[in-house]
DNA sequence: CGTCGACATCATGAATAGTGATCGACACGA
DNA sequence: TCGTGTCGATCACTATTCATGATGTCGACG
């Protein structure tokens, strides 16, 4: 017989008595028998090894020993934490409070997900929403798996056994030119040869995965790209294509087509499109949370984003 | 199937698994069965309403699920109450520790008390001693009875069903004198009698409990005194005796003897003494560091204190 | 594709919690 | 002083729960 056979039954049962001063109404409380306190009140005490009632015999009420106010203040504590506990899982059960933690890369966190987050927080408002803006995918992905975030965005072709991934849709590479540059003017269409980039330079961002895709994607079409100004600021980037530093090859998401300064011209022949993807840990259990972050980005997606391909 | 079927044993299997990564390995922590860890686990799943491990099956740990991370963490605070409490309780049923409230009143503290708090401090260091000075004693027995204080003492004689008493020894009132006075010339010997005392102007506390015992036992020696200075603080009275305002009654207990301005005398016939009292509630379980008190007390009154009576 | 490791499940036996009845103690009122 | 009522303790009994060992199932790995 030791401490460690306290169980919440018995301190419930301490409660309920120091509450009513008398077994009887601490049965009616709990909806046990007399016997059944009594007895739990005895296992109790033998637990701590010391009384935790006087009782005065006949009709004057019980009263904790000096042993039983001791643990009546912890037997409060635990119980707050219980029901703190309890609380926080029927939040989090109803995905509507509790926190969600978003992993989330630059041109997604500037036009797709705001709407989300917007649609989210109305959806849930207690929900306290957190983003971690990491340009780096692996680092988003060991994020994920370590359960530092919930959920994560991610730009695909992408395979990962270890994640369960669902794509929004596809963002196509597009070229962006000065509006009124030489080649704007060369290419009044559409859409622009990929050859016409060749020995032209250019402005990107620093090497990084969205880069990297870029300029695979370019030598594919038989295009050196030559970097003559780097920035991770999307915008910083535009700025420098209407001041005529050069073109870019830009995700369309990552493009502020408001800008009257630029034009958005597709590549011919295009580059395979990233496609957009939110993940989270695979086999492990979802939050609710996140399956609705999930949901309203699939909707988000259709309205904002190409067909996901296949 | 509720939330308040959580019990400890639940939340400590939660624990183990959560470190160990498998059941099995919790399994021989708690040195149970690795069946019993499944029933717990499935108990606590049962309870909460979703899963708390994630089982990827195959050679891989068990992980916890969101909800298994939140219960987790109250499970761990819960723990550490748990503990403290344990430890607590051992500090109170050692008695050497945790926290002792003290009922005193002025006479006791000046003189008795110092010493009885001085070995009880030796005795038990970790013991956080509060004392509670109140020269109205049914102030300090509600207090006590409340729970407000764990131990007090009193003056006698004392009848109180409610209480546990012991005596320490009891505590002879006597006559101060101006020492060299002329009440003092004309009583050279070691008492003085009653009468002497009628008409003289003397100095006396305000009315309170030990006062109106003065008055009531002078009064049954036929003396109505007569008041012409009165305070709280013995010392301010003793420094009227010796400044010539008139003699004193006082209890032995409160008169500083080492003042060559006073001379003391006994009574005669003698008043009834008053004895001194440590009390705790009765019938209630005693806290052991207030038997640890009562036994240095009595120990302090058999050395400063006349024989208890009977 | 078979084996291994790990959790779930099942049947069983033991421990335990809960119940109703009864006992004993105490305060209170006649 | 003696019922009398109230309350907690205790008892015997029942139902539930718990733990166990054996077995089943699933996934990973070679």
């Amino acid at each position: 017989m030791s401490f460690d056979d306290v169980e919440l039954r018995h301190l419930r049962a301490l409660r309920a008595v120091a509450e009513e001063g008398s077994f009887i109404g601490a049965a009616d409380i709990l909806g046990f028998s007399q016997a059944a306190i009594s007895q739990q009140i005895a296992g109790l005490e033998r637990a701590v090894g010391q009384a935790v009632f006087d009782r005065p015999g006949g009709p004057r009420p019980v009263t904790l020993t000096p042993a039983g106010r001791i643990l009546l203040r912890y037997a409060e504590d635990i119980n707050t934490q219980i029901e703190a506990a309890e609380h926080d899982l029927s939040d989090l059960a109803s995905g509507t409070a509790g926190r969600l933690r978003i992993g989330t890369y630059q041109s997604v966190s500037v036009q797709l997900l705001p709407e989300i987050v917007a649609t989210l927080r109305h959806a849930a408002p207690d929900l306290a929403i957190s983003l971690v803006e990491q340009d780096e995918q692996h680092v988003l992905i060991d994020a994920l798996l370590s359960g530092a975030i919930d959920v994560t965005f991610l730009t695909g072709p992408i395979t990962d056994a270890r994640l369960d991934l669902t794509e929004l849709g596809t963002d196509p590479f597009v070229v962006v030119l000065q509006a009124d540059g030489p080649l704007a003017q060369e290419n009044p269409g559409r859409s622009i040869p990929s050859a016409a980039l060749e020995g032209v330079p250019m402005v990107g961002q620093h090497d990084c995965d969205c880069q990297m895709q870029i300029d695979n994607g370019l030598r594919a079409c038989g295009v050196r790209p030559r970097y003559v100004f780097r920035s991770n600021d999307n915008g910083a980037l535009q700025g420098m294509v209407r001041a005529g530093m050069g073109p870019a090859v830009m995700p369309l998401l990552a493009v502020d087509r408001g800008d009257p300064g630029i034009v958005v011209k597709q590549l011919e022949p295009p580059m395979e499109p990233r496609t957009i993807i939110v993940a989270v840990p695979k086999g492990a259990t979802p939050m609710p949370a996140a399956d609705r972050l999930i949901r309203i980005a699939k909707t988000a997606g259709r309205k904002r984003l190409a067909r996901a391909p296949r």
